[in-house]
DNA sequence: AACGTTGTCAACCGCTCGTCA
DNA sequence: CTGACGAGCGGTTGACAACGT
């Protein structure tokens, strides 16, 4: 061994431009005075170590040098092993099944590389790692979201549903979900998304708005905007995943949610690749009005300048910057989500606050999110005031306003549309086209609906296949929930145009420019294999719909 | 052609955690 | 209980290539 030592020092060592470091014995000379190399391996050192490894197994790196006269370190070793050396290392650029996946776990877990990795087999978390800073590099500088729609969007929802059931995401023993489970499923989530390459759907996420501005409001950061189309399918296999949201410990490391990082990987490379801009955003020059409405949403803005600029890359995963806390809440210690409003950063008015004691509040920014788009929808107060944050705003003033339509022209400009809210009006529009069922529930008998949720409970009731067979009044309907609980996904390419976006808070309509396609359900408890044919919807009452067909 | 920017990759560094004497 | 040690993780850096101006 000390003569291949010998070799590499002699003749292996590359004649790089920096050539290989020696490791000086502040940081790696090795006990025995050895000085120990650093800088790129040689293909002999590789051998060497992979020599080592066969005979001796993994582990015990300190030992290599010892035994096998490897002039590196322990952990330079242990380090080339995995990342270059290990069997079953899969090499070159992710799929997209990965990257679907990393976004994912992102989402989930965060910056955990290596458990990232667990779930990637072949891939390294130093791969993971790099691949994704990258892409929050690229994002950043073009003021992208992040995660895919559809991750926030599971996250919301397990975010509600993990309340009961949190666990580390490493301690449930999932890794067979996403290995077995979701691997087949992101098949078919990307064959459906290949099969769309030509033609998307224009799928408005209106609620990424809220999700993109909890975190972008939070962070203060545009880079942290979410708001992008949803460009893949709310795929099954969240569903069915058994991936339960993170412990309220593990989530609330800091007090929230891990989203270190916001990012939809599918932006740039679906939206963009289709030409889609979202009205906001009608085109390359202005790729990232989509953040700026989120950006304005800082309280009083009225343009859509973007803020990105300043950001630091990472920044804390909760910030309320110029957010005055003290008016937060209304029981100590304000919460760091729960009492601020997710667009705007705002306070919620109190009656939100309380509006749901037993809110899964506390899970982190998803699950504000999605508890607070609850309670927005339901309130559904706290937009409609043009003036102020007062929650004392009733339905009906927001009801003009809030046309929801994110495609409206006259509401083109949110700020103004709906200032000092800016996009926080989105939201609430979002969240009234929503046929949030939860609030039909609980509000429609009391006339607390505004204007335009009772167009989206029309919406809904059209949707309903037989309402009458089905016994299903509006009131009578499957919480939203329910139905999320349910097994249901677009049916992929079938959904090119037309998608019902449903997640725990909402239901969305959004639309193509083929209307009259239908929409499919797959709800195994409300009405799997369904087809829920739109046309006998009232397109044109239906905020979220009527304007599809004027996407670009 | 020169220069600057960006992306990718590989490697190192510092820290934390678990184990063990 | 405590300190030493090894292993692992996440952040950071540097080299290099590709690309655009």
């Amino acid at each position: 061994m000390s003569q291949m030592v010998h070799d590499i020092d002699d003749g292996e060592l590359p004649s790089e431009q920096n050539g290989p470091q020696l490791n000086d014995e502040s940081n790696g000379g090795s006990a025995s005075g050895v000085i120990l190399k650093k800088g790129p391996w040689t293909s002999a050192e590789d051998g060497i170590l992979v020599e080592y490894v066969k005979q001796h197994g993994e582990g015990n790196w300190n030992a290599v040098q010892k035994h096998s006269g490897l002039s590196r370190c322990g952990k330079s070793c242990r380090l080339r092993w995995a990342n270059h050396l290990r069997p079953n290392l899969k090499k070159g650029a992710f799929t997209a099944e990965e990257e679907w996946l990393i976004a994912e776990l992102h989402a989930k877990i965060g910056n955990k590389w290596a458990r990232m990795a667990a779930h990637l087999p072949g891939r390294t978390d130093n791969e993971i790692k790099n691949y994704w800073n990258t892409r929050i590099k690229r994002h950043q500088r073009a003021g992208l979201p992040l995660y895919p729609s559809e991750v926030r969007l599971q996250e919301s929802k397990e975010s509600q549903q993990g309340q009961s059931t949190a666990g580390k995401i490493g301690d449930r023993g999932h890794t067979g979900f996403l290995l077995e489970n979701s691997y087949q499923k992101h098949d078919i989530l990307f064959d459906s998304l290949n099969a769309n390459q030509g033609g998307l759907p224009y799928v408005l996420d209106i609620p990424d708005i809220s999700a993109n501005n909890i975190l972008l409001k939070g962070l203060g950061s545009s880079q942290h905007c979410n708001f992008l189309p949803s460009t893949l399918p709310y795929h099954k296999h969240f569903h069915d995943s058994t991936m339960p949201f993170l412990s309220s410990s593990e989530v609330t490391r800091n007090g929230f949610y891990p989203l270190h990082h916001i990012q939809d990987y599918t932006y740039d490379k679906i939206a963009q690749s289709i030409g889609y801009y979202s009205p906001l955003n009608p085109g390359p020059s202005s790729q990232n009005s989509l953040c700026y409405s989120h950006s304005l949403s800082n309280g009083n803005s009225s343009t859509s300048k973007p803020t990105f600029e300043a950001v630091k890359l990472e920044l804390p995963s909760l910030q309320y910057p110029e957010t005055d806390l003290s008016s937060w809440g209304t029981s100590p210690p304000p919460p760091l989500l729960d009492s601020v409003d997710v667009l705007t950063g705002t306070p919620l008015p109190t009656s939100l606050l309380e509006s749901d004691s037993s809110s899964p509040y506390n899970s982190g920014l998803l699950d504000a999110l999605l508890h607070q788009s609850k309670n927005l929808s339901s309130s559904n107060n706290h937009c409609s005031d043009k003036s102020s944050n007062s929650s004392t705003a009733t339905p009906g003033d927001r009801a003009d306003s809030s046309t929801l339509y994110v495609y409206e022209p006259e509401c083109e400009d949110y700020a103004d549309c709906v200032s000092p809210f800016g996009a926080t009006s989105m939201l609430n529009e979002c969240l009234a086209v929503s046929t949030n069922r939860n609030s039909f529930d609980e509000l429609q008998p009391a006339q607390t609906l505004n204007e335009n949720t009772l167009k989206a409970e029309s919406a809904y009731q059209a949707l309903t296949p037989n309402s009458e067979d089905q016994g299903m009044s509006m009131l009578d309907m499957p919480r939203p929930d329910v139905l999320l609980d349910s097994d249901w996904y677009e049916l992929g390419p079938a959904f090119t145009k037309n998608q019902v976006d449903v997640n725990n808070s909402r239901a969305t309509l959004i639309g193509g420019d083929d209307l009259g396609s239908g929409f499919k359900y797959m709800s195994e408890e409300i009405s799997s294999g369904q087809v829920w044919n739109l046309d006998s919807c009232t397109w044109n009452n239906m905020p979220a719909v009527c304007q599809m067909s004027d996407l670009p």
